[in-house]
RNA sequence: UCCCCGAUAGCUCAGUCGGUAGAGCAAGUGACUGUUAAUCACUGGGUCGUAGGUUCAAGUCCUACUCGGGGAGCCA
C-alpha cells in the first residue's frame, strides 16, 4: 500500500471528533512506529456513542466530550456540585457534577458513590488552571458500575504493615501506581538498549539441579523423584547461550532464600544478566554504565510526572543519566574507607555503610572493580597483573541504594577453572556442561547482573524495596 | 541464626504514679455552587495481640509465645 493510501485508509477508518490517526499519537507516546505498513484494529469502547479515552490522554481532547471509565478515588460535595476523582490508572481527573448540568437521578448517584466505586463518566474535557492535571471534566452523564463496600484504604495516613498487608488494594493509590509505571518504563528500556546493541534476550531455566554458585541458600522443591532449586541466577546458562548466540541477555525471576530481613531483600526479584562473548572485564563496565545511564535517561524522560508523584530529587538522580562513571579498584575503595574512618577490614566484602561511605563521594554510580578472589564467585577470573584479584565489578548507586549490579570478566581456561571447581567442594559431575563451554571454542567473556527492584528504589527514591514489585516476596511473608 | 523496637476503635496514635478507655481521621446523617487529605454540626464504633503470673485492683509491672518493623550476617 503506497503511503498515500494508507493516509486515506486511516482517514475513512478514523471515528468523527478524533484525530485522523490514532496511531500517530501511539507513536508519540510509546517512541518512533517504523512505517505504517498495516492499520490495526483497536479495541474501543463506546458508552452512549462516546468513546472511551484514558485519563492520562484527556489533554489531547479538550473541548470534545469523551467517556471516562475508572474508579472514584475520593469525593468532596459543596452544596449542590459534587467533586469527583477519578482514577483509571494512567492519572486521576476530577470530574465537575453541577445540579442542572446533567439528569437528576445521575446528580443523586454521584452524590452517594463510596470511595473506590467503579463508574463510566460522560463529560466535556476543559483546560482548568485550577487542575492538577491542567484539565477537568465537566460532567454530563454518570453510570455506577459497582458500589464499592466500604474501602480499607482511606486517603489518609497508614503503616507500612498494614499497606502490605493489603497490596492487592494499595497498588490502587498514587505512590504505587506511579512505582509501577516507572517500572514498565525501565523493562521496556531494557529490551530497548538491549536489542539496539544486538543482544539476543533468552530464557534461563527456573528448575536447576544444583546451586549455580554454591554459596547462597536456595528454594528446594520436589522434581518428580528428585530435588531440584528455583534459580539464583540465570548466569550460567547464559554464559551457554552467549557461546551459541555471541551476545545476549537473560530476564527473569530469581530467588533466594536466606534470611535476610531487611529492606534491601527479597526473596523472589527480578534480573537481568547479559553476557557476551569476547567481552573482557573493560567492556563488561562500560556495557554497564551505558545501560543503567540509559534507564534513568529513560524513566526522566518520560516518567517525570511519576518521579514528582514520588517525590523524587530529581537533581539527584540526572547526573546518572551520563557517563562515564567513576571507577575505583577494590584497593582504592578499601584505602578511601580508612581514610574516612569507616570501620573495615582489608580483604573483606563490603556491607551497607561501606558501599554508603564510597558511594558518598560521587554524583552518580560508582563502579567497584578487582576485587580479592576469595570473597568472590569461582568463576571469575583471576587478574593476570595480579592472581590473588577477581576480575570482578560491582557497581554501587548513589545515596546508600548499595550494589546495583555484579559482574566479573568469567574463567574461560578449562584447567584453571576445574581448580576452581575443586577448590570450592562444588559437585564436579554437575558442573561438566559447564565445563564444556572451555572445551569447545572457548572465548574470553563476560557480564553482569542487575537487580530489577533495587534499581527502581534507588531510581524512584523509595525506602523499600518490596515497594518496587507489585507483589512482594519476602521473609516469612506470602500474602496476597 | 543473632541483636533492637513495637502490638490499644476500620486507620494513625495518646493513655501520667497500677485505680472502671481517649483524640484525629475514616464510616453514617445533615448543611453549603470551586473543593484539592475541603469545612461545620450530630451519630455509631473497644475481648487493650495470646496465655499465664504479681496485686484489693493490670492497657500499664513480670514471664513465655505469636505476629509485625528495623538491623547484622549473606546477597542483587
Amino acid at each position: 500500500m503506497s503511503r498515500a493510501a494508507a493516509a486515506a485508509a486511516r482517514a475513512a477508518l478514523a471515528p468523527r471528533g478524533v484525530p485522523a490517526c490514532p496511531l500517530a499519537r501511539i507513536a508519540s507516546t510509546f517512541g518512533a512506529v517504523g512505517r505504517v505498513r498495516h492499520i490495526p484494529a483497536m479495541s474501543e469502547q463506546i458508552f452512549e456513542g462516546h468513546k472511551a479515552v484514558s485519563i492520562a490522554r484527556l489533554p489531547q481532547h479538550v473541548g470534545q466530550e469523551v467517556l471516562v471509565q475508572g474508579w472514584l478515588y475520593n469525593m468532596r460535595s459543596k452544596g449542590k456540585l459534587h467533586f469527583l476523582q477519578v482514577r483509571d490508572g494512567t492519572g486521576i481527573v476530577q470530574g465537575v457534577v453541577a445540579k442542572g448540568e446533567l439528569p437528576d437521578a445521575d446528580f443523586e448517584v454521584a452524590g452517594t458513590l463510596t470511595q473506590e466505586s467503579s463508574l463510566r463518566v460522560v463529560g466535556v474535557v476543559r483546560a482548568d488552571a485550577r487542575a492538577p492535571g491542567g484539565v477537568e471534566l465537566g460532567v454530563r452523564r454518570v453510570a455506577l458500575v459497582h458500589r464499592s463496600e466500604p474501602f480499607p484504604i482511606a486517603p489518609k495516613e497508614h503503616g507500612t504493615g498494614f499497606l502490605m498487608e493489603n497490596r492487592h488494594l494499595w497498588l490502587r493509590s498514587r505512590k504505587p501506581s506511579a512505582i509501577l509505571r516507572v517500572r514498565d518504563e525501565a523493562i521496556r528500556a531494557i529490551r530497548d538498549f538491549f536489542h539496539e546493541r544486538e543482544f539476543l534476550c533468552v530464557d534461563a531455566p527456573i528448575f536447576t539441579p544444583n546451586a549455580c554458585e554454591g554459596t547462597s541458600t536456595l528454594f528446594q522443591v520436589k522434581y518428580f523423584d528428585d530435588l531440584a532449586y528455583l534459580t539464583q541466577s540465570g548466569q550460567l546458562y547464559g554464559e551457554a547461550t552467549a557461546m551459541a548466540m555471541g551476545k545476549i541477555y537473560v530476564f527473569g525471576p530469581t530467588f533466594r532464600a536466606e534470611k535476610s530481613k531487611t529492606r534491601r531483600h527479597l526473596t523472589e526479584f527480578w534480573m537481568i544478566e547479559p553476557e557476551a562473548a569476547f567481552y573482557d572485564l573493560d567492556d563488561v563496565m562500560v556495557l554497564a554504565e551505558d545501560f543503567v545511564s540509559t534507564i534513568v535517561r529513560r524513566v526522566l524522560e518520560n516518567r517525570r510526572e511519576d518521579l514528582k508523584i514520588l517525590e523524587r530529587d530529581i537533581a539527584k538522580l540526572e547526573p546518572a543519566a551520563n557517563t562515564p562513571y567513576p571507577r575505583i579498584t577494590y584497593r582504592q575503595a578499601a584505602a578511601r574507607l580508612h581514610e574516612k574512618g569507616v570501620p573495615f577490614t582489608d580483604g573483606d566484602d563490603f556491607g551497607a555503610p561501606q558501599e554508603t561511605a564510597i558511594s558518598d563521594d560521587y554524583d552518580r554510580p560508582v563502579l567497584v572493580h578487582r576485587w580479592p578472589a576469595a570473597i568472590k564467585a569461582f568463576y571469575m577470573k583471576r587478574d593476570p597483573q595480579d592472581p590473588s584479584l577477581a576480575l570482578g565489578v560491582d557497581m554501587i548507586a548513589s545515596e546508600g541504594y548499595g550494589e546495583i549490579v555484579g559482574g566479573s570478566q568469567r574463567e574461560d581456561d578449562l584447567k584453571l577453572l576445574q581448580e576452581r571447581v575443586a577448590h570450592e567442594n562444588l559437585p564436579m559431575d554437575a558442573f561438566q556442561w559447564y565445563l564444556d563451554l572451555r572445551r569447545f571454542g572457548s572465548v574470553p567473556h563476560g557480564g553482569f547482573g542487575l537487580g530489577l527492584e533495587r534499581t527502581l528504589a534507588w531510581i524512584c527514591g523509595v525506602e523499600h524495596l518490596r515497594e518496587c514489585i507489585p507483589f512482594p516476596r519476602m521473609l516469612y511473608k506470602i500474602y496476597p
